[in-house]
RNA sequence: GCCGGAAUGGCGGAACUGGUAUACGCGCACGACUCAAAAUCGUGUUCCUUUAUUGGAUUGAGGGUUCGAUUCCCUCUUCCGGCACCA
């Protein structure tokens, strides 16, 4: 018998296929077009690595399942060459970027090949290639025409590794996401795309796409959505206005002083004459300061009095106006009305700085109820400072309605102090006379609660103290006979009375009185006029309309995403398509001008002082004004490497048009991308930025579909066997390879990293799961060859119809959705009760035929060579890729003898085996009485009650 | 701090809408074949107890709902990812 060598068969089929075109899809298809789409791969010069091969294994897998079942399937692959590691590559071995990609590319493509993937290379390109790149060229001048596309000049992250500016999606805790350095700030003079336009959009079109939560979530986050108010307050002697940004207009009666930005334009403005030396000396400390020092001085906020005032719209109160360094100008409006009392930096910096605090918002917890009793009540944390212990009351088992552990409380008597009811109240629940107040509550807490003492639904507005204990003495308390024994007293340290605290009303006055929390949460309106009592909702919305009425306050939705900085200071790059002219400006190159190819130059390296190398190329800068024909120059920016991937997939449904990025019929037809599969490290870079030009283009009517991508799937990234990321420096990394010229081969590689855990989680590389797909492909290797040598014998077998119906369906269903792992497992499964019944009975038949057959196509989007060598060595001429997907029947997956569980009391005791799958509870019963194993856990017992689960399980309750 | 996700044998992981936890694979142990090894095949493999039978425990910890919880609810711990002086 021929022994299963992947290394003879795999090459073979790689070609056949390449020579038949059997994978390239076919536009306008009658049949249902499926786009299978992977991210395309930056081609590096260290080649694929096994990330890779896991996205572009189970994107064939897909794609190869879904042919079978009759998809036009367009599977496609180029390459995103743009880019500074093949620029720094090129450098490095001084050849020119053109030259490295070339070889890096054919590389890929060797390895691609290797695994077999079906992918319709006819539609290939890379996002260097002039043909390619001046339709990103022409789709930069449709953003440029509408007004999406900008020049500024602002404070750029600037890689000094890298010699070039960066968008804030590449910034990474402060580092270049490429290179890990640390960016500095600089001024230049940028392109920007207005993503901000799209901000809504990009949430809301999450509505119509199939992501997972997680992918959905980080991109809603990175966007930062937050509703608010803008409002004005005016400065005191002055015509201008300070607006400020908040979210909580209805704490503006709270807002004790204001505080703006040290970059903040009217500082010059404010700043009194007699402050202008510390608010200078404050400007120059902050600009000094990196980003990475910003973090770390997160806590302690620096900031200086400007000597002007403002004037708040809500009370006309006059509030001194602050320039401190955590306020930022990139945010917002770059100044806030500081709340101290509900926002917890606003409570620090009135702490260090002495300024007033005013409470405006009051917590309440319990549901406010019909006939309640109001009172006004107090509720004290009494502490023994000697054991730094708290007094806790005992209620008894908490209950549903009261009980439970509490701090002393009580109800205020009429004409008594805040304080006297304090001491009144711990010294007759306690007997304590000796107390000292330490703190109090600077606002109240109201609590909807039930009474069990006078038995009626209470409302308390309460006032929280904390004392501490002088003097143990106790005193004999003055409680009624019948209250005495009703709560045990408790001493508690400060954590465990954070734990114990049954009621919300108590733990938030403990909270707050021992931590010093700030309340920044919703609640009742206070001390704000007429405005009080209303809930803090209500009061936003009130607040707002009501300043809005004076023309100070409107709505204003703000949002975290910045407009994307498309600028790069590098040769290797799309040359940005814009010649500057003395006269008129930013002018788009004509049309029939573009491509503007990059020139090919000895030199490329990248400046240091924020110029891209281009610039000094005098005869490809200088061109004429394309409307006045004057002396004019090239904008020598160049895109940045998002540039191209941000629209490729649309490409490949035209991949060689020279009139147009794509045809509109051919759009038309593929629509959108069925399935994305990708790296989760794209979700706020590529997939946002792909996702916003989309959205542009279908404005413009330029593609048919609203989203690019119907669904995406983000891939758990494979760590090294040692459970740690793959790096160099660890000696960890897994070349994918190196294991198929091991002699494992593509398929064995494939089934066991499809196999690994499911698609979308991490976990680490075993090598020796190749062990263990390779025995099972040795396995259907032998299978197919005994069955070949076999002559005669004839067998009927209703198990073996039964265990491939079942595994068509259990693997179409796992496919379905993307649960690789387990359809292999069903396999292997399938394969494992195969090898039983084959060694019952001989096996030539026209039954074993169809059963082996079927389960080779099952295999097939798995392991495309060995499948197609045994198909064919079955005697089929066709590919089996072409065959059609197996259905099952029915008949054969239903299950026809029942194993009952039988459990007593929720414990499994035995089963029992009955011929008849809807036996009825007496059949059941009847069973397990003759069953002595079973029948002993119930003799002499009362049998309360039986839940039967049909042809399931059966639980006896028993007393 | 905020937003996600996760925690199951020695390891990767499985378990549909609550219904026999540990499928499948790896590893390990023993056996067969072999002079021997590798490969291959067979058997066993959650833990504790026991020679075995048996019994008991078990899905990060604690509580709840239920006849029954890996699955639902509450509290907590740890880990991973993202955001973060965002007003």
């Amino acid at each position: 018998m021929k022994r299963y060598n992947p290394k003879e068969i795999e090459p073979k089929w790689q070609d056949e296929w390449n020579k038949s075109g059997i994978y390239n899809a076919i536009d306008f298809d009658p049949k249902q077009k499926f786009v299978m789409l992977c991210e395309f791969p930056y081609p590096s010069g260290t080649g694929m690595h096994i990330g890779h091969i896991r996205e572009y294994t189970v994107g064939d897998i897909i794609a190869r399942q879904k042919r079978m079942m009759g998809y036009n399937v367009l599977f496609p692959m180029g390459y995103d060459a743009f880019g500074l590691p093949t620029e720094n590559y090129a450098i490095k071995n001084k050849i020119s970027p053109i030259q490295a990609t070339e070889d890096n590319v054919s590389n890929f493509r060797v390895q691609l090949e290797s695994m077999g993937f079906s992918i319709d290379w006819t539609r290939s390109f890379k996002t260097s290639d002039p043909d390619y790149y001046k339709w990103t060229q022409w789709l930069f001048l449709q953003f440029f025409n509408n007004g999406l596309a900008y020049q500024e000049e602002i404070a750029v992250n600037w890689c000094p590794f890298c010699k070039t500016g960066l968008a804030n999606e590449e910034v990474i805790n402060a580092r270049h996401e490429r290179c890990d350095t640390l960016v500095e700030k600089k001024l230049l003079k940028q392109w920007l795309l207005r993503i901000t336009d799209y901000a809504d959009r990009l949430i809301s079109g999450l509505n119509d796409v199939d992501y997972p939560s997680r992918i959905a979530d980080q991109q809603i986050n990175w966007i930062g959505k937050s509703k608010g108010a803008q409002i004005d307050f005016k400065i005191e002697n002055s015509e201008h206005f300070i607006k400020v940004f908040t979210t909580r207009p209805d704490t503006i009666f709270g807002a004790t002083f204001l505080v703006i930005a040290p970059d903040h334009p009217l500082v010059e403005e404010i700043t009194k004459p007699d402050h202008k030396k510390q608010v200078n000396e404050l400007i120059e400390q902050v600009s000094r300061q990196t980003d990475v020092e910003r973090q770390e001085n997160k806590k302690d906020k620096q900031g200086v009095f400007s000597g002007s005032y403002a004037i708040n719209p809500a009370n006309k109160e006059k509030i001194p106006i602050w320039i401190a360094d955590y306020v930022l100008m990139g945010y917002g409006t770059g100044a806030i009305m500081a709340v101290p009392a509900h926002d917890d930096r606003d409570n620090a910096f009135a702490h260090k700085y002495e300024l007033p605090i005013k409470y405006v918002v009051e917590p309440v917890s319990g549901e406010a109820k019909q006939n309640e009793v109001k009172k006004e009540a107090i509720v004290v944390a009494l502490r023994n400072p000697k054991t730094n212990q708290y007094l806790i009351l005992n209620w008894g088992p908490r209950k549903e309605r009261y009980g439970g552990r509490l701090l002393i409380g009580g109800g205020i008597n009429q004409s008594e102090s805040l304080e006297e009811c304090a001491k009144r109240e711990i010294a007759e629940e306690i007997g304590f006379t000796n107390v000292k107040l330490v703190s109090a509550l600077g606002y109240r807490v109201h609590s909807h609660y039930f009474s069990n003492v006078v038995n009626k639904d209470v409302y308390a507005v309460i006032s929280g103290m904390l004392y501490d204990l002088i003097d143990e003495t106790t005193q004999e308390t003055q409680l009624d006979e019948g209250e005495k024994d009703k709560f045990k007293l408790e001493w508690m340290e400060e954590d465990s009375a954070l734990r114990s605290i049954d009621d919300k009303a108590h733990l938030h006055i403990f909270e707050a009185l021992v931590k010093n929390n700030v309340f920044s949460g919703e609640g009742i309106i206070s001390d704000s006029g007429h405005y009080d009592g209303m809930s803090s909702s209500l009061m936003r919305d009130k607040i707002v309309s009501d300043l809005d009425a004076q023309g100070s306050a409107k709505e204003k939705v703000n949002y975290r995403i910045r407009d994307w900085i498309f600028s790069r200071q590098h040769y290797w790059g799309e040359p940005i398509p814009i010649i500057h002219c003395p006269k008129h400006g930013a002018v788009a190159v004509p049309i029939s001008d573009l491509p503007v190819e990059l020139p090919k130059v000895d030199h490329y390296e990248p400046t240091d002082n924020g110029e891209s190398p281009l610039a000094a190329i005098d005869e490809w800068v200088n061109v004429p004004c394309p409307v006045c024909g004057g002396p004019a120059r090239r904008e020598t920016d160049t895109m940045p490497n998002w540039a191209g991937s941000s629209w490729y997939y649309l490409r490949y449904f035209d991949a060689h048009n020279d009139q147009a990025f794509a045809d509109r019929s051919k759009l038309d037809y593929w629509g959108s991308v069925d399935l994305y599969l990708g790296g989760m490290e794209h979700t706020t870079l590529h997939l946002l930025y792909s996702r916003f030009w989309h959205q542009f283009l279908y404005d413009q009517g330029l593609v048919p579909t609203a989203e690019p991508y119907a669904a995406r799937r983000g891939q758990g990234i494979i760590l090294g066997p040692d459970g740690s990321k793959m790096s160099k420096s660890k000696g960890n990394i897994v070349n994918p390879t190196e294991i198929i010229d091991s002699g494992y081969g593509a398929d064995s590689l494939r089934l066991a990293i499809a196999f690994l855990a499911p698609y979308d989680l991490t976990s680490p590389w075993s090598p020796e799961s190749l062990g263990g797909t390779s025995r099972f492909l040795n396995r259907l290797w032998t299978l197919v060859h005994e069955f070949n040598n076999q002559d005669g014998g004839i067998s009927e077998s209703i198990e073996l119809k039964q265990v491939i119906n079942k595994t068509i369906l259990k693997v179409s269903q796992d496919l379905e959705q993307l649960g690789f792992n387990t359809a292999i497992a069903t396999l292997m499964e399938c394969m494992n009760e195969i090898y039983l019944i084959k060694a019952k009975d001989s096996y030539k038949s026209v039954e074993w035929q169809w059963a082996i057959e079927t389960l080779l196509k099952l295999i097939a989007p798995f392991a495309p060579h060995i499948t197609e060598e045994l198909w064919h060595e079955m005697g089929n001429d066709d590919s089996i890729h072409q065959s059609e997907w197996p259905k099952y029947d029915k008949k054969y997956t239903l299950i026809d003898k029942s194993i009952i569980a039988v459990q007593v009391n929720g414990k499994l005791r035995g089963d029992i085996t009955l011929a008849n799958v809807n036996a009825s509870q007496d059949d059941v019963m009847a069973a397990i009485l003759k069953d002595e194993k079973i029948s002993k856990y119930i003799t002499d017992q009362k049998i309360d009650r039986i839940i039967y689960i049909e042809s399931k399980l059966i639980n006896l309750v028993i007393k």
